[in-house]
DNA sequence: CGGCTACATTGGAATTGTTCCAATTTCATT
DNA sequence: AATGAAATTGGAACAATTCCAATGTAGCCG
């Protein structure tokens, strides 16, 4: 029996994901990286891993997962957005891709593969290069589960 | 000469938006409405158009600032939009267009006319009901200008 | 006009999400 | 085990925004 549960995956995909990333391995840091890379794709906010990570054994401050959060994105490993005013949600799915907001709820959803496409980008602005195009797809209505990770 | 800075402009466009919206044109109001509604297309944030606003004879309060653009964005006068945490847009343009944003600078320019164009959408989750697609274009490395309004 | 009422404005306090900081702890190496 | 660099932590600090209760004003009605 394979419980992927984060409870009680094994640490080695975080573990592979720190060392990937040359951050050192701390307790606080693989509970987190359990918790990211654990299941499928997620998108937390800094507040709802933090409260998640409360029931960890070693417990997690707030600003260690602010910290950590931040490490992850600079690294690589996470995708900062911000889609409505006042928080900032972080994705561990850094591939491209884009995003369904349920305005009611506020969850955000991977919208499936490659259902989305920019047609035709405009040229940059003289002198500037495109970093990214986040393409996020409001909807209204929808009984939106929490923190769903999309179709692949 | 036509004059149409804020200060000269004459108040008629902005009384007929505050009509139009069924708010009470008040002395702050119209000071708010002349300085969105007085020129091209803007994007502002609430603590640009308070201190532009300290200018005008009649003083508005910050509270009064966030008041108004709250009402004028439910009465559809305006959009809201959020690309970086922390702050929100208020844009005056409120047709369907996508915008570039400048990672060092946090300006917010419109994109030209219809030179991005959403390809293909996915479904909207079953229920729901898609109220806006909005594509922002991060690009870096510009001498991003303030607050620019997009060609037409 | 004078007054009534509903709506607006205001300053300041309260909230929220996030960052900062200085002191302590932990990791990795020797 | 000792050491130095890096991480963690609680709490203070911050910035953007909202809330609140008191005061002011627009518009209406007679």
């Amino acid at each position: 029996m394979t419980d992927a549960s984060p409870e009680n995956e094994s640490p080695t995909r975080a573990l592979e994901k720190l060392r990937q990333a040359g951050l050192r391995p701390t307790r606080q840091r693989i509970a987190l990286a359990r918790r990211l890379f654990a299941g499928g794709d997620r998108h937390v906010t800094a507040e709802r891993l933090h409260s998640e990570a409360l029931a960890d054994e070693a417990g997690v401050s707030l600003a260690t997962v602010y910290n950590t959060l931040r490490r992850f994105e600079k690294a690589g490993l996470l995708r900062a957005l911000v889609v409505d005013a006042g928080r900032s949600f972080f994705d561990t799915n850094t591939a491209h891709h884009h995003h369904f907001f349920f305005e009611e709820t506020g969850a955000l959803v991977d919208v499936p593969g490659d259902s989305v496409t920019v047609g035709a980008l405009p040229p940059p602005p003289p002198g500037t290069t495109i970093t990214r195009v986040d393409v996020v797809i409001r909807v209204t209505g929808g009984c939106a589960k929490g923190d769903g990770a999309g179709a692949r």
